[in-house]
This record gives structure tokens, sequence and C-alpha cells, in this order.
DNA sequence: TTATACTAACATGCGTGTATGTATGTTGTC
DNA sequence: GACAACATACATACACGCATGTTAGTATAA
């Protein structure tokens, strides 16, 4: 029955997967333990050996899908161009990513949808709370760039932009999410970050 | 023990009232039905006389609840002015009234966070995902009014432009309901409004 | 031979729903 | 208008299932 170190290592990993989808599909309280060990194709007993109880594999699961998209951001920024075109870009490649990727479309819907989450895990929601904060802030910085090279129009907080920028990312994730077969993302990604880039208003120069 | 007709209906009312605020709080499933009886001063048998079960009372709550983003438009259309100015007012508005208001509050979140909703509830995510459909429908409407008046950029369908809009309403709402002490949606509204309306982008006139 | 990686069986608690009880409002009848 | 007959608005107590966590057992890698 003992496997050897590796595949233990991988079915561990099996449950994170498992542990993911079913979450965020389904919300902490609606998820059934039963049904991760089942979709990893192991036991119950397999989950309390690897994450003692049913938070710690939360907290395991969180930690392992942080830092996700930071990627698609040093990735658009590599591509270079200015300042406006590196936001396009981020918005475009998230939101083309998001359709594509399953697992990525998990990851959002956890921590977009992080309601219903116990008390014994109210730890874990001042963590991501804190996470969100220090992430606002660096954007907030990437901002304050964008506004002293007169990139960005001027009247306008950095941190304003900030949120506004996450805001409207986590809001079209959230809306496509909802009713993934209302639109496409791909299709209408650079449509969707240009109305919001460039403004509603009609401004004739 | 029995109680007048209108003390009934009180208690009704006091039911749907604290089910509002412990189902937004928690989600449905780990809200527990003597939670919300404890909450409007009566026993879980007051809710299974009223609502029949814990499904029956989230369906007459979202029911009730229905509705109120409406009357925010309606308000904000009948001060005139040009298509961008109703658009910015019917945020700054929205903003402001979800920051002053706790029962809008918990009306937002319980369609922001709707995950988590049981199989027995899967008709009621039916109905939401629906409602949202003729929403977006409606304000496309609008939106295609703006765009042949010539006050929104042409190049952008009504439909990218409606599900944007709403994209980023109930962004920003969701981003300051999962951390409020962060920001004042009152203060920073009219900004962030602007820097939605008007584009991150520096256009030199 | 020992620690590991589980499985299997069991114990426990907790939350929903239901059945019953009870006090009191409400309605018809004379 | 008084009084029975009934309906209502709950409270209380119980039954039941289900999901978590725990413990014991087992096979095998190290």
């Amino acid at each position: 029955m003992k496997k050897t170190a590796e595949e233990a290592a991988r079915t561990r990993q099996d449950l994170l997967d498992a542990a993911l989808g079913v979450f965020s599909r389904k919300g902490y309280h609606a998820t059934r333990l039963v049904d991760i060990a089942a979709e990893a194709e192991v036991t119950r007993g397999a989950i309390y050996h690897h994450f003692g109880n049913k938070a710690g594999l939360y907290r395991e699961l969180l930690d392992s899908a942080s830092m996700v998209g930071s990627q698609i951001v040093t990735e658009a920024v590599q591509q270079g161009g200015t300042f406006i075109d590196i936001l396009q870009r981020i918005l475009v490649m998230t939101f083309a990513r998001v359709e594509n990727d399953r697992r990525l479309q998990d990851i959002m819907a956890l921590y977009l949808f992080n309601t219903d989450l116990a008390d014994e895990l109210t730890d874990i929601r001042e963590k991501v709370r804190q996470e969100s904060i220090t992430m606002i802030d660096g954007i907030a910085a990437q901002m304050q760039m964008g506004i002293d090279t007169g990139q960005l129009r001027p009247g306008i907080s950095a941190h304003t932009y900030a949120r506004s920028f996450i805001a409207y990312q986590n809001g079209v994730v959230d809306l496509w999410l909802g009713n993934p077969q209302a639109f496409s993302l791909t299709k209408e990604g650079a449509a969707l970050a240009d109305a919001f880039l460039r403004g509603f208003a009609y401004q004739i120069d």
C-alpha cells in the first residue's frame, strides 16, 4: 500500500488540483471531502494524511494558487510599448488566458467568491485581504510612473488608478465566470480593454 | 401564542431582514437557520412556518431583494444631462449608496458572491443568470442610443459597452466589499467613475 | 525493521426537517 | 355581542442523515 516518495507527491498534487476545481465551483462549505478524494482517485484518508483537515487543504491550496497573476504582468511588460499598451496587453492576456485555462478560472473564482468562509478560516480571509492590499500598492506605484511620465491623465491619484484597473479586470472576469456562454473573453477582450483604457466618452480632437 | 395578522407580517419581514444580513455575510451553506431565527428573535419554527424550508427563505429573499439597482438608474436619468453625465451619475450614486446603505451592501454581496449555492438551488442560479442577461440587454439598448447620438466612441458594440459598464460597477463594489476600510466609495466615487468613463489614456487635444 | 502512505471502519456532532403541542387571534352563528 | 369552532403563529422536541475527524489496520518503500 505504501507508495514511493514521488508517487506520494503526485497524489498530493492531484489532491490539490482536485480541491481547486471543486472548491472554486461549489465554494468551501458545499464541497465534500469525499468529492475531492474521488476526483483524485483516493479516499478521504489521503487528505487527512497530507493536509490534516479540510481547512489545512484549503490553506495549502491558496498558498499554491497565489502568485499566478504576476506572471502575466511581467510577461506583458517584457513586450514593451507605451504604458497604455502594456495595460491593454495585461487585460487582453488575462481575459484570453482565463477563457482558455481552466486552472486559472478556478483560481480567479477562488479569489473572487471567497464568501462562506468558515469561522475557522478568518485567518485565510485576512491573509487574502493583506495580499490584495500589497498588490494594489504595487500597481499604484506603477501607475504613479505613468502619471509622472504624462501617459496617464492627471488629476486622478495613483491608488485610484490602481483600484480602478483591478476592479475592472476582476469585474470582467467575474461577469464572464457567472455566464461563460454569454460572450467570449478572447474575442471581446481587446474591445473591453479598449473601452476601459480609452474611455467611453467621445472626445473630438 | 398566536399573534395578530400584522404582527405575523412583521416577524416575517424581520426574518427576511435577518436572512439578508446573515446570508450575505456567511453565504448560503455557512448560515444556520438558528442564527437567522435568533437575529429575528424567534425560533426556527417561525422560519418553517413562513417559508417552508431554508431554500424557500432564500428564494423569497432574492425576490424581495431584486429590482433595487433599477431605482438608482431611473433617478439618475431624471436629473438629465448628457449621456456620459448620466452614466457618471449612475456610478457615483451607486458607489455612495452602497457605502452608506447596509441593506444595499448585503444585496450586492448576495448577487456578487452567488457561489456555493446548493444543488437544490440551481433554479435560483439560473434565474439570477437570466435576470443579468436581460439587464445587460436593456443597458445595451441604452448604449446603442449613446452610439447613435455620437456620445459614445464608435467601433465598440453596444453589448460590449454594457458589459464593460456593469463589470466595472460590480468590480468596484466587489473590491470595496472585500476591504471596506481600504478606501471610501463616497470620496473616491467621482474619480473612479471619471477614470472609467474618460479613460486612462492621456489624449492631447 | 521502521516509517510511510494510505484504506477501511467507526464515532461523533451538527443541522435540517418534521411532528406535535399550545396559546391566541379570527370567523361564523344565534 | 357572546360564544363556540376553527385557523394561525409560532415553540418544543425528536428523528434522521450526512460530513467531518479519528483510530486501527495493512502493505511496502526506505
